[in-house]
Formats: structure tokens, sequence, C-alpha cells
RNA sequence: GGGCGCGUAGCUCAGUGGAAGAGCACUCGCCUUACAAGCGAGUGGUCGCAGGUUCGAACCCUGCCGCGCCCA
């Protein structure tokens, strides 16, 4: 026991020590019900960990450290999610590269220096195989920093289990599934319409959208009808004329009854172009009158489709427009205009296209400047188009009612998550689409025959078989076929794409707890208990896992779903990434230690948004020095005796008290409420230092020994035992450092307390405070010292209370240092306590 | 536009039908043999606003205002 307790370099010293002892290994029982699993988090290793991370993560090591006390045997691995956009755009920012899947591999390639600062020097095409390697070492470097900071904030991973979800086993169990969905018919690929990001070059999933406002300006544009006479429309993009399939209005919309069933001419193009009836026109909207475009939007996609229209395909996958005129612009005059378009971008083509209209007297007006909102991609920066491509997609919208009826099973913490669940499953608009034009992520596990003509015949997909997973099908042959046959006709071809990153981190249960590979992990891990998230991501991470589980084993996942808050900066705004910077996980660990940054974290509620807060990091760190001081002060007496026994009534009474603070804890923490079992904690130990210990120090200290100060030290040691293990999940640190004084165990193994058999009266507690505040009070009025000498103390009130004080006056006089302690009946009146100091 | 959450002391937040609370900050004190990185005491509130229910409302109901988030 130091003469000077310190929090620094605990981290240090017990981090290493639990790894060295496999405190937090997990030892399968061979019983699900002795198991508590938790679906940890795979953090996304593109980017650094900040506050937020820090804050959730200790949300989670809270209850598992909890649940371990308990004595259940807490599955907590750890994943990283490198795989996917994030890492090969982390990738290109740092190294200056750029992947060209047409290069050949290059087996001397070595990775450049991290580029300094943008634009530092030109951006270096490398081929695909060395891209990913690229990825793969920067990863692996990501993970060793993340899991160093981990480490330190202490959290009770079994750092055995890591998997990564880029990993041979993630890519095995994401494949699996994969193909085990493919044959039930729950996967699938079509040619259909997509969101498309032109930055990324990559379709993109309903659950990344998100709306942004975004600048553009209305264009009144004549369309020409068969007399010549000009029907406007307007549009907020002119550069989609050349794709014009139809105009289109409200059915009941009197003023284009004439029209429909017609057809009008498109301006500048002059294609014949059919005006249409369709209940989603909206008659309010600009004229009332739509153009429909191969694809301006998603109602154009529902024309498209129920209108049976063709398609007049002119942006590429570049967002630049297409080099060929669509079918059907046959006009010369036309064919010369969209020459003078292609190869242009959306934005210069609409320019172009202004002046064009502008010249042929077809743009009624003057453009008009408006805000809207527009589909953007997440982590894009252009307005998402809407390309027709070949893409997989697993069954969503048919599962939807039974979703929701897994949603309905699942216990959500706080339970007002549930509805952002339920308003997502509601409102699917299509399946999930899941291939990626990408390069860094799991494959699919498919190739193609190739016909005579050397086209793919998507139909007839070869299957690898599940022992042979995982496979690359761009690097491994299929079955019956060689190498020399790739991409030759009659030989085969690998699909090119990848799997989006959710699709293999919707499985994260099932690469965590062995699913087809570990059958007696799976069954005593698997539906899993926790799975903590954020909020954010109930529409993503929340839902497609929930659903593969029910497209697998029609099973939930797991039975609690815990969301945190995000951590908002002192201005109330969510923190953003250049501010979380600022002040980095490890710095803050490094000044206020773990135990206080966790303190910090743990009275953010469930759900709920917290501010960053230094200032509970200094309170945080100034409960953990004090855990140690008394601990210090109370293993400082000697040991009591054998048969020693809490007989004194303020001991009794104390103990009781702590008793039902173990009673409101256990059941917070059973509930995932660590908050309100801190607080309770917390305030009972302040209690305890600051007016019990005060209250039993002098009978405690009596060298003369006696029942009496046997039954201090005896109350002092069992509350320091159960206050210890109390805190232990909040502070592991400080509260192992204790624990060490005088045992050779864990704390962090040791049983959670359970309520003892004390009996003891509540009111001890409340009039021994009052009374030792009432002399302090007169103290500090007459600023003495807390020693200076009382002559007198007189407590006028009830007979019943000056009972219960009589049973304490010995500790009462001792911690107050008065000379008498006058107790004078008055059943009329409210308690009074009167104090005389003694002169200066 | 729909949904969810929030609004309590200068700040961060507890309290969900029975006497308005904690910590921080601030003020005034105290070397007190665990801790001066400590301890004691004090100042500070129209519980967003307006109605309603009730013997009694910060708490339940209705409406409004403000902030945030999710979804269109």
């Amino acid at each position: 026991m130091p003469d000077r307790p310190s929090l620094d370099g605990l981290d240090a010293k017990w981090a290493d020590r639990w790894e060295r002892a496999g405190v937090y290994r997990f030892h399968a029982p061979g019983d699900r019900a002795a198991v508590f699993s938790i679906d940890t988090p795979p953090p996304t290793v593109s980017g650094s960990l900040h506050v937020g991370h820090v804050f959730s993560y200790t949300h989670t090591d809270i209850i598992a450290r909890f649940q371990r006390m308990r004595g259940k045997h807490v599955f907590y691995p750890m994943g990283w999610d490198d795989n996917g956009l994030p890492t090969e755009r982390r990738v290109q920012n740092y190294y200056g590269v750029r992947c060209e899947p047409s290069k050949p591999y290059d087996p001397d390639f070595r990775a450049p220096e991290p580029v300094g600062k943008k634009g530092d020097r030109g951006v270096q095409s490398i081929s695909r195989r060395n891209f990913v390697e690229l990825c793969e070492q920067l990863t692996a470097q990501d993970e060793k920093a993340f899991e160093e900071t981990w480490r330190k904030l202490g959290l009770s991973v079994d750092w055995s289990m890591t998997y990564t979800t880029i990993g041979r086993h993630a890519q095995r169990v994401s494949q699996t599934s994969f193909l085990r969905l493919l044959r039930a018919g729950e996967a699938y690929q079509a040619e259909a319409p997509v969101l498309w990001d032109v930055g990324f070059r990559t379709a993109v999933a309903q659950a990344e959208l998100e709306d942004r406002d975004h600048a553009g300006a209305w264009h009144r544009v004549a369309f020409h009808g068969p007399g010549g006479q000009p029907i406007h429309i307007e549009t907020t993009r002119p550069e989609l004329i050349p794709a014009c399939v139809a105009l289109i209005a409200h059915p009941d919309d009197e003023r284009y009854q004439g029209l429909f069933g017609g057809t009008v001419r498109s301006p500048i193009f002059g294609v014949e172009i059919p005006v249409l009836a369709h209940p989603a026109a909206e008659p309010e909207r600009g004229a009332g009158i739509a153009m429909c475009c191969t694809f301006g939007d998603l109602t154009d996609v529902q024309w498209w489709r129920e209108l049976k229209l063709p398609t007049r395909t002119v942006i590429g996958r570049d967002g630049r427009i297409l080099a060929d005129p669509p079918s059907g612009l046959d006009d010369p005059e036309g064919r010369k205009a969209y020459a003078e378009l292609a190869g242009a971008t959306v934005h210069t083509a609409r320019e172009r296209i202004v002046a064009m209209l502008r010249e042929s007297g077809d743009l009624d007006g003057e453009p008009r400047k408006t805000v809207r909102p527009v589909k953007f991609y997440e982590k894009g920066d252009k307005p998402l188009e809407i390309v027709s491509s070949r893409q997989w997609f697993i069954r969503s919208i048919a599962h939807q009612d039974v979703l929701l009826e897994r949603g309905a099973e699942l216990n959500w913490h706080p339970s007002y998550m549930k509805a952002r669940y339920d308003d997502w499953v509601r409102g699917l608009n299509g399946d999930w689409l899941i291939s990626r034009q990408r390069f860094f992520g799991v494959p699919f596990p498919v190739w193609y025959p190739l016909d005579e003509a050397g086209e793919p015949r998507y139909d007839a997909p070869i299957l690898p078989s599940e022992d042979a997973l995982p496979i690359d099908p761009s690097s491994d042959t299929p079955p019956g076929y060689a190498e020399d046959q790739r991409g030759r006709p009659g030989g085969f071809v690998g699909d090119p794409d990848v799997m989006d990153t959710w699709a293999t981190s919707s499985l994260t249960p099932q690469i965590a707890c062995g699913w087809e590979t570990d059958p007696e992990l799976y069954a005593q891990t698997f539906p899993m208990d926790m799975r903590p998230q954020a909020h954010d991501i109930i529409r993503t991470w929340l839902f497609a896992t929930v659903l593969r589980a029910e497209l697998d084993g029609h099973t939930l996942p797991w039975r609690h779903a815990t969301l945190s808050g995000w951590i908002l900066d002192p201005d109330r705004k969510k923190m953003s990434k250049s501010k979380g910077n600022v002040v980095t996980p490890i710095d803050l660990l490094e000044q206020f230690s773990p135990d206080a940054v966790r303190y910090w974290a743990a009275n953010g509620r469930p759900g709920t948004d917290t501010a960053f807060d230094q200032g509970q990091m200094k309170i945080g760190r100034r409960l953990a020095t004090k855990l140690l001081n008394a601990s210090k002060f109370v293993l400082g007496f000697p040991r009591p005796a054998g048969g020693a026994a809490c007989t004194e009534a303020l001991d009794r009474a104390m103990l009781a008290a702590l008793d039902d603070v173990v009673r409101q804890a256990t059941e917070a923490l059973e509930a995932f409420e660590y908050t309100s079992a801190l607080e309770r904690i917390e305030r009972f130990f302040w209690f305890f230092c600051d007016d019990y210990v005060e209250l039993v120090k002098q009978r405690a200290y009596d060298e003369a020994g006696g029942p009496a100060t046997e039954s201090a030290r005896l109350a002092l040691r069992t509350a320091l035992s159960t206050l210890l293990r109390l805190l232990a999940p909040f502070l592991p640190y400080s509260a192992e450092e204790a624990w060490s004084w005088w045992h050779d165990d864990s704390v962090h193994t040791s049983p959670w307390p359970t309520p003892g058999a004390a009996e003891g009266d509540a009111r001890v507690i409340s009039l021994a405070s009052s009374t030792i505040s009432a002399i302090r009070k007169a103290k500090s009025d007459a600023k003495r010292s807390m020693r200076a000498p009382v002559e007198s103390v007189r407590v006028v009130g009830p007979r019943g209370e000056l009972r219960t004080i009589e049973t304490i006056s010995g500790d009462l006089r001792a911690a107050g240092n008065v000379e008498s302690l006058e107790l004078t009946p008055d059943d009329d009146h409210e308690l009074r306590i009167e104090v005389s100091l003694a002169d200066a």
C-alpha cells in the first residue's frame, strides 16, 4: 500500500497484468444460460477514434464488467470494420494513390510515403491487387492504434477473439451466408435503375442516402404541341431534355385533358414524346405537367416502370453525358445539338443546353433560383444520379411484417428507440442493394460462363462449394474451368463487384459466435445478449443484422439492443470531427486517467446525447483518487479478530443503507441503467467518506480495542469491500488497485455484492448526519477549525428521535469534539440542535 | 409535412403525484495524524408558457413556444 496513492500509471500497470492473467478471457462454460454475449460494434478503422467512441464503448464495458462479476462468462470480442469505401478513401488520401483495375499487379510495389499535404504531388495509379494490399497494410496499422486506446480505456475485451470485416473468417461467413440466400431465393440480381454516386462510381443503398438542400433553378421550357403551340414544363434539370420519354400530368388536371394520348416534340432534339396521365404528377408543382426522363428522380423511375416507357439514357456512370445519343433521337439537327453536349459534365451540359434553349426561343423567361432537398450519398459530394445497371439485392420488402414482429420482440434501451426502427421498416421502398462497384470489400463468390460471343450469362452463375470459401472470383478459377479460359468466349468471368460493408457487418453475431465454423461456441453465444450501438445506425446496422438473422434462422440476433447517444460539443452541436480531433482520446486518458474519462461517459444516460465536459472528468478523477485514499484509510486499521461483530447502531445502520444501495444498483445495472446505478453508489460513497468515516474515526483508532472498536473496523472493511466491487465496473483501475492491497485475486472476477443480513435503523443515519452538520455549521459560522472544542450540544425534540441519537452519542461527541451532549424531550416541536462552542 | 426526444440553479444534470435536489462554478472559512489534487459552510430556481385533472402537479392531460434528432 503506497504512502500517497495515485491514479497515474495504474492503467499501464493493470492493463498489462490483466492481459497476462487472462482476467477477461472467455471460457465457454458449456451452458448458454451462464454466458453473457456482446455484439460489440466494430469501429471503422479508416478514421481515428474520437471521444464519441470512448463514450459509448465505456457504456458497454460497464455492463460487461457487471455481468462478469454476477458470475456470467462474458463473451466480449472486438472487431474492426476495415472493409469498404471509407478505407479506400483513407488509403487514397493517405498515400496519394488511385486504384486502376486495368493495371497489372506490380509485385515489387512499395507503399509510397504518406502524403504530407493535399496537392503535394500527383496521384499515382496502381493495380487493384496493389491497392488492396495497401488497404490491408494501413488498416493493420490503424487497428493496432485502436487496440492501444481501448486497452488504455480499460475495455474488458477478450483480445484473443478479435476479428476484422475484411479478414478470411469474415469473408467466409459473408460469402457462405450470401450463397445460402442466393439458393433460397432471398438474394438475386437484377438490371434495374439504382441510385448512383458519380464521384465514387458505385451504386448506393437507400439507407445511405441523405437529403441535402441544394441550389438549383426552375427553367420554364416549351415543348411543341401538334399545332406548333408551346406546352410549357418547368424543370430544374434541363440537361435531361434529350432523355425525356414522356410528359406527364395528373389525370384530373383540366389544363391537359386535350393533350393526353397525343404527342409533343421536344425542343432542340425534336423527339416525338407522348403526353400521359398519372396520379403521381403534382398539379401544384411547377406547370403541373412534368417531363419524365431516364432518370431524373425516383418518380421518373416509377412512371417508367408503371407506364412501360422506353429508356433514353444520357448520363454515364462518371456523371458525364454519354458519347452516343439515345435511341429515338434521330433528327439530324437534334443529333448535332447532342454532339455538343457529349462528354460534358452535368453542370456544363446544363449551361450549354440553356444557351441552346435561349437561342431557339424555347426558354420562357429566365431561370428562377430555388433551393430544394436533393438526395446525396451520405459520403458523397455530388447529387446522386439514377442509372440502370445490374446489381445484387437481398429481399427485404417481402419481409416487412416479420421484421416488425422481430422489432417488437427485441428489448430496446431506451424503449423509445424502437420507433425509429419501425419507421424505417415501414418506409422501405425497395430491396436492399448490396453490390458496390468498388475494390476493397468481400467479393461476390460468383462466376459467369461466357457464351460464344464472349458475353456473360448472368442467368447461369457458377457457384463455388461452401468448403472452398472464401474465394475471389477475380483470381480463383471456378470448378470445371482452367484459368486460361478467363475472359474468353466459352470460358468464364468473375463477378467484378464487392459487397457493401453492411452486407458483411450485418453478420457480426455470426462472425463472432462461430456460425458454421464452431457449433459449440455458437450454441453457447447465439442469439447474443446485447447489441450496443449508436442510434444513428438503427436503419443500417441494426436493421440489416435483424434481417440477416431472420433470413438465416428466423430468429433475433440478440435479446437487448442498447442505443448510445452522441457527444455534443459545448454549443450543443454534434461534435464534429475537427473538434473531436483537437482532443484525442489518448490525450484525455493521459490527462484525466481512464477512470476519470469513464466516469464522464458513465454519466451519459442510455440514448441521451451528452455534452463533452472535462469538468465531469475532473470530478471522476476526484472520485477515483478518493477511492484510493479511503481504501488506504480503512486498510490502515488492524484487521478485526475472527469473532468481531458489528454491534454499534451507527455501524449497523450504515451497512443496512449500503445493502439498499446494492439492491438498487443491481436492479439498475440489470436494466442497463448504468447511470442511475453509479449515481446511487456515488452518493453513498460520499456519505461514507464525509459522515460515517468521520463519525467512527475515533472509535476505530482506539488502541485499547474492545467490541465497539472492533465493530467499527469490521464495518469499515465490510463496506469497503462492497464499495470497491460496486465501483469496479465504472472505475476499474482504482478499484483494482485498492482491491489488490488486501486481495490476491482481481476485483473484476470477484462476486458482485449481494445484500447482507444487516439490520439497522435508517433514521440513525439521517440523525447522525444532521447533528454533525449542525455542529460543523456552528464552527464554520464562527470561522473556527473543525477540531474546535464544543462546550455543549443541546438537542431538543421528540423522544423517539432523542432515543436514536442517544445510541450514537459517543460517536457524535468524538467527531464533533463535544464536551457535553444534552438531550431535551419536546414532543410538540421538530428537532432542534443548539451548539455552544467553547471559547477560543 | 409526419414521428421521437428534450426544456428544472450561471453550467451539466437528477427528481415522473405528497416539503424543489446534486455536482461544478461563485462567496466565506478550515493545516482536520486517509486525502489541501483535501475538508466545512453559504449564496443561487415563476421547474419553457397557458389552460385542465386532483385535497395536492416539476411530474398526469390539452394547446402553444423553443431546441435537437429521425423520416418524407
